[in-house]
RNA sequence: GUGGGUGUAGCUCAGUUGGUCAGAGCACCAGGUUGUGGCCCUGGGGGUCGUGGGUUCGAGUCCCAUCUCCCACCCCA
């Protein structure tokens, strides 16, 4: 249909677009507080840099990209995430030459094809933050602490901070293995689908809902058991650090990053009553990405979340997010020959700062009042016929129904006044 | 990609076993108050009943297809 917006998408109409300020006004504010700036990139790009970014085997490379040729013959797609195309600019613009750490955010639409369900549209936005150059753990803990205090300034509340460290390329394959090993004598007892992930994922057995693969994982090794001194260390100090900051979290061994790229710190923050998606954010370090991407090795570290999901807890949690659609002051005339006069009131109205409007459609005075109150408008400054032949102009108050007369070339004045002691 | 549900005025919905079934409330517009809103009363505009086929003398009501939206799975934000 022509009238109907393409599926997964959403228009945010101006009633809500209000609560869209408050969180990109918030996002900003926090990312600057912490010493990052924003970066903005295209809505696209090549199709090779997700493949390598983003990694041949996910499911978001496998089956949820938007790539289309484009008439140059190129394979572009939309971006289904923001970090590869954050490193890419990194690299392109040799921002490292303006010292170590960049430290970097982003807000902006998301796309990825799927079918969509609470929480989940084929566009989204996202707000993320990127800090390369450093593999402080200090500076794991500081990213963490600039996803909750977004959420905090939000007034978000019951969020579950998840938090694990998924080892490096050195000892994430012993752990791999030894999970494995552990698995493999009851390999026929786990479900289909995990029998499955046994090759492909085995961290992901944990998740797994089936109470026979709860109970063959409950005894599994741990991935913190295997993790090389480096690693190990490093998960440590991140823990000491989020504590040291007063950020609750739950260690969390099912937590998983797919790829080589990422390394040590993954972390997801979580909260119920948005449906099934619960995840509202995540994000990890990725010392091996900028490499991978073409660059020197320079260590990175990150998070993304999801503002239609904030959005939806915040709703869930009974926030009232809804803006003030209304106005100061609408010019409302009475009679004849009055036109121009209320032309020009209106725009001294503007000029000195009030919210104001007039009718355009030549309604009666009745049915301007009436646009008055629905509007809804403070003020209703009256220009009659009579009293504008005395230069006098009848303010009245749409709270309390009482209305005055005042001169003209005092109407912004007393209007400014006035409005301050209407409720609201 | 898989599965379940859904689709009637701008909005929320009613519509019985297929035969005045095209309706209600809210919203909108006008009048009641020839220069004044919010309450009330009266009247009015507005719908190819998602779309396309089919069954039937006749379908919003039955069948098929398709699309949408919702929910869940996979996975993720």
């Amino acid at each position: 249909m022509l009238t109907s917006r393409p599926r997964g998408t959403e228009d945010i109409l101006p009633e809500e677009v209000g609560r869209w300020y408050l969180l990109e006004a918030t996002a900003r504010e926090v990312s600057r507080l912490y010493g990052y700036r924003e970066i903005r990139t295209p809505v696209f790009e090549h199709t090779e840099l997700f493949n390598r970014g983003v990694g041949d085997t996910t499911d978001i490379v496998e089956k949820e990209m938007y790539t289309f040729t484009d008439r140059g013959g190129r394979s572009v797609t939309l971006r289904p995430e923001g970090t590869a195309p954050v490193v890419r600019a990194f690299l392109e613009h040799h921002l490292e030459a303006g010292g170590l750490p960049v430290k970097l955010f982003y807000l902006g639409p998301m796309f990825r094809y799927g079918r969509p369900q609470a929480g989940r549209l084929r566009q989204f936005h996202q707000f993320g933050v990127e800090a390369f150059g450093s593999r402080d753990p200090a500076l794991d803990a500081e990213v963490i602490a600039l996803a909750m205090d977004f959420y905090n300034r939000l007034a978000l509340k019951d969020l579950e901070l998840h938090l694990n460290s998924v080892g490096c390329p050195a000892c994430r394959p012993r752990h791999r293995e030894k999970l494995q090993d552990y698995l493999r004598p009851r390999l026929q007892e786990l479900c289909p689908t995990c029998q499955g992930r046994f090759e492909r994922n085995p961290l992901r057995i944990f998740d797994c809902k089936s109470p026979v693969c709860q109970e063959i994982v409950a005894g599994a090794p741990t991935i913190a058991a295997s993790l090389c001194p480096d690693c190990g260390e490093h998960f440590e100090r991140v823990q000491e650090y989020l504590q040291e900051l007063g950020i609750d979290f739950i260690l969390d061994e099912h937590l998983v990053r797919g790829l080589d790229y990422y390394t040590n710190t993954a972390f997801e923050i979580m909260v119920k009553g948005i449906g099934a998606q619960s995840s509202i954010g995540g994000g990890g370090r990725y010392d091996g990405l900028v490499e991978a991407l073409g660059g020197k090795p320079v260590p990175g570290i990150g998070f993304g979340l999801g503002l239609e999901r904030v959005l939806l807890a915040l709703e869930a949690q009974g926030r009232d997010l809804r803006p003030d659609g209304g106005i100061d002051v609408l010019v409302v005339t009475a009679g004849a020959g009055v036109e121009r006069a209320a032309v020009r009131l209106l725009a001294s109205l503007r000029a000195g700062g009030l919210k104001a409007d007039k009718d355009y459609l030549g309604r009666s005075l009745k049915a301007q009042m009436k646009h008055a109150n629905r509007y809804p408008a403070k003020l209703a400054v009256i220009l009659g016929e009579e009293e504008l032949s005395r230069g006098q102009v009848l303010v009245r108050r749409l709270d309390t129904g009482t209305q005055e007369e005042v001169p003209l070339e005092a109407a912004v004045e007393y209007c400014h006044r006035v409005k301050e002691t209407c409720g609201g």
